[in-house]
DNA sequence: CGCCTTCTTTACGATCCGATGACGAGAACC
DNA sequence: GGTTCTCGTCATCGGATCGTAAAGAAGGCG
């Protein structure tokens, strides 16, 4: 679940700075340097989370902060340069939801992301309705995440956990290239810091388990250079 | 049982702490800042449980419970700044039906959620269908929610409540997985903070009582890396 | 066609996770 | 008061699963 993820930021250096962590983190995101250009991107794109610089120039973020407020209960979250308490304390009564502090660890945002990603999944996960992956009559394959399983046939398929959240997520919904930066930060629980080919290593084990020819993929497409992508039929 | 909770409390911060908190505990939370929000999110919403703030701003506590009450029978209940029990009699009177008071544990507040979740459970219970878990004709497994009680062959299986409970909750409705905490805080009536292993335990004690080969469970079925899951057949 | 990059496949050792049985404390029951 | 149940903890075991590394295929580009 890539989450879009809206920038307020009047330094281009900091902005592009969580641009690219966020990108990287599989998030798409929007930019906006000053309150006016916020309010219209929260219109017009509807970000699921707004990233605010306490800081910016003209216009103060409390001001900001409020404002997306009127218009909207995204969640909010504060970026803030000082540490004190205070001015934190005034963002939340604005209306924010959370906040970092910086300099902040781009680690410490994105475990935010994940955190809040987790939250907004697990509030919808139960009632989702199962995905028909393969809808051949000798070889239907469902993912049904209010079991927690994957039925072929109608029997459980033993994936592991980690193939499970692969496929679930490739599937949420099919038919996007997932990259493998994207598919590490949201499968891996707890971020994942070694080699990125280790996606394409657990994509290997899950073609074997669900692919009529495991060696000729057609349902877990690759898309070289760029990642992953599922293609129900 | 996830609830969905509105609360109305018009100290942004107070807010969060309760959104978070309950989020935690699994529970979907809608937000509301004043009697109007609140009037309308009741309606299109229709919330499980309704949290007061007895202290809002403009207009009282007090008014926002009759106006709440004269639209749905929704449990109600007061957070409270004042402690003398005055203004919580005032409060009950005017329809809520339970308080806490602040500067409350957040862990109490969770646990009142238990109890009332438990409390709507049992209100309903005794007209829930029975659960038949194998309908082998020499093996068959009832689970019969008004005897409190399960059946095998027609005679009563010695469960202990946990493990009834356990039982129960994974089927309610049989075929999800459950995850450890889960079954932890709908199982454990009041909360329970050791090691999340103790499920693994009461597991098997339940399965030497209820499976066929307590060494191959079919029934109780263990989803590696997410939880356990009943399958009925 | 040759080279470089990207993806696939396999094998292996380390780690994780669930199952199991034993034990002691305390609750419930007699 | 004593006995029986039930619960939570713990240590151990064994298989499942994971991450790594390294070699082999395939694709892309000049």
């Amino acid at each position: 679940m890539a989450l879009q993820v809206l920038v307020v930021e009047d330094d281009d250096r900091i902005r592009t700075v969580l641009r690219l962590a966020l990108e990287d983190e599989g998030h798409q995101v929007t930019e906006a340097a000053d309150t006016p250009a916020a309010l219209d991107r929260v219109r017009t794109v509807m970000p699921d989370l707004v990233l605010v610089d306490l800081m910016l120039g003209e216009i103060d973020g409390y001001t900001c902060i409020r404002e997306i407020r009127r218009l909207s209960d995204i969640p909010i979250v504060i970026v803030s340069a000082r540490s004190d308490t205070h001015d934190i304390v005034a963002g939340l009564e604005a209306g924010a939801d959370d906040y970092v502090t910086k300099p902040f660890q781009v680690k410490e945002l994105t475990a935010r992301l994940r955190a809040l990603r987790r939250r907004l999944r697990t509030s919808t996960e139960a009632t989702e309705p199962d995905v028909v992956l393969d809808s051949d009559p000798v070889r239907r394959l469902v993912l049904s995440r209010s079991r927690g399983s994957v039925l072929l046939q109608g029997a459980d398929l033993k994936l592991t956990v980690t193939e499970y959240r692969l496929l679930a997520e490739l599937a949420r919904p099919p038919g996007r290239v997932l990259s493998r930066p994207a598919l590490l930060s949201s499968v891996w629980e707890h971020g994942f810091y070694g080699d990125e080919r280790i996606v394409d290593v657990h994509i290997r084990r899950l073609r074997t388990k669900i692919e009529r020819d495991p060696g000729r993929p057609q349902l877990v497409v690759t898309v070289r250079g760029m990642g992953y992508r599922l293609d129900p039929r």
